[in-house]
DNA sequence: AAGTTGACCTCAT
DNA sequence: AATGAGGCCAACT
């Protein structure tokens, strides 16, 4: 997720993918409910294939602190929280292979 | 040990 | 646009 550029955004799929583990996108969802806050780690720019942020009681207000920090780089998010992915997707230059 | 729960995804109504 | 089915799989009951 580092690699993730400010002011761009990659999917969970995308991450997965990023990991060699296609389809694993909810395994991606479940480290970053893990994490604890703050961290240098940018998993703010990480959102659903859908173009939003997952907004969810579950995940305690860490919901919110995303919408923040996006909008403090300047990605626009509407009241559900819709992102403009199609203009800031990032696209990964290669898979990470171990 | 078996069933449930998710910061998910794609495809089909 | 909004559900639903099915797939995914580590953790947690």
């Amino acid at each position: 997720m580092a690699r993730i550029p400010t002011a761009r955004l990659a999917t969970y799929g995308q991450v997965a993918e990023l990991l060699g583990a296609w389809g694993r996108a909810r395994q991606v969802g479940w480290a970053l409910r893990r994490l604890p806050l703050p961290t240098p780690i940018p998993w703010h720019r990480v959102v659903n294939a859908r173009g939003s942020i997952t907004m969810t009681p579950s995940r305690e207000g860490s919901d919110w602190i995303q919408r923040d920090l996006l909008v403090a780089e300047g990605i626009p998010v509407d009241a559900r929280g819709r992102v403009p992915l199609a203009r800031f997707r990032w696209d990964p230059p290669l898979p990470l292979v171990f």
